[in-house]
DNA sequence: TAGTCAATAGACCGGTCGGCATATTGCTAG
DNA sequence: CTAGCAATATGCCGACCGGTCTATTGACTA
């Protein structure tokens, strides 16, 4: 079995990397929230603070790519999906009182420029998420390069009404921003595009 | 006049916290970086380093704005603009390598939540971006709602394909969401969306 | 030229940082 | 039963954090 205390550090730093991105987020905090003490983070993780924040992203990554898939999934078109994510956004950080938001975009920000191994995990977690989500769009009918372009603009739509969100504690960019992509997305309108 | 050693604080902290955000940026980096002592530090900005910070991301904003209206008014179209917009961020980051990103995204994500001095300039910011650009929208004989959700999907896709350059160091994801863009603001599609 | 005060200069503080060394626990194999 | 080792649990370190303190400078005024 992969040992608990394991997996408590890595939801941890997660979860602290979504409010406050890596510089913010002090191991002494990780520990006291995991519960966990200093010698066993150490023990898992010898590369320090910055091999963990590097599972917790990977972690966040799995987590949310597996969301994405389910909301393709459950929807008839990619354009229902992606109103779903927006919407589920929405009550996410409203619950949270605009504090947790995306672990990739806080480091990615904040630590990707000065940690190599930070950039990597930052980096494979968008290429992951822009490549199922052209999938999903390729299989609507778009041409490969449709698909990624519009790909790219869904994410870089969560990614920038997110930061928006935290910077006005407000939701409203968010339902704005997916009213605006609805119409761009209507598979009727792949042809227009 | 206005001092010389206040203005480099401002400038110093603005440009630190593009590359690193609020919590990652120490006074100590400051005062070397603007070459001053802490102690004209603390005349100028009392309350200390949320101050200065909250003045920095006040900086930030009125040069980006006006920025922006410089953009706007050397185009004939706002599409056209927008996409004069992305190729400057695209060189801009490319020439520092991918470190000097948004300071409002920076300080929004990693200290917005738990700074409201911060939260407020940011929100001050983003609000300013949106007005500005949906007035430009407007001009150009959208509806006042029609330009407000454009106005602010295209400063998401600003915003979060510079958390997707930094995350993938590289500057791939603007250029293609620029593409994906200007297709939607062209001005003859304005009844389409 | 003496007085005044905005502004600069840098030493210093308690606290916290990330990291490491040193037990100690508890399960498992022989 | 016990030897061995994965895993846990602390205590401590030097470095640096943001913040405060007391001089000192330098230009302008009376």
């Amino acid at each position: 079995m992969a040992s608990d205390t394991r997996d408590r550090l890595i939801r941890s730093t997660s979860r602290l990397l979504r409010t406050q991105g890596y510089a913010a987020t002090g191991l002494n905090q990780v520990m006291a929230e995991a519960q966990a003490p200093k010698g066993s983070m150490y023990f898992h993780f010898p590369g320090g603070k910055e091999e963990l924040a590097a599972a917790a992203v990977d972690h966040f990554a799995e987590r949310s790519t597996a969301s994405l898939r389910r909301f393709l999934d459950d929807n008839d078109t990619v354009a229902d999906a992606v109103v779903a994510i927006f919407d589920s956004y929405v009550d996410h950080l409203g619950r949270t009182g605009y504090t947790e938001g995306c672990a990739v975009a806080s480091v990615a920000l904040d630590a990707a420029a000065s940690h190599a191994v930070l950039a990597e995990a930052t980096g494979r977690a968008v290429r992951t998420w822009t490549g199922t989500l052209a999938a999903a769009l390729e299989a609507e009918g778009r041409s490969a390069e449709q698909a990624h372009a519009l790909a790219t603009l869904v994410i870089a739509a969560i990614e920038g009404t997110l930061v928006m969100a935290k910077a006005q504690q407000s939701t409203e960019p968010i339902a704005t921003a997916r009213d605006a992509l609805r119409a761009t997305l209507a598979p009727e309108a792949a042809a227009a595009t």
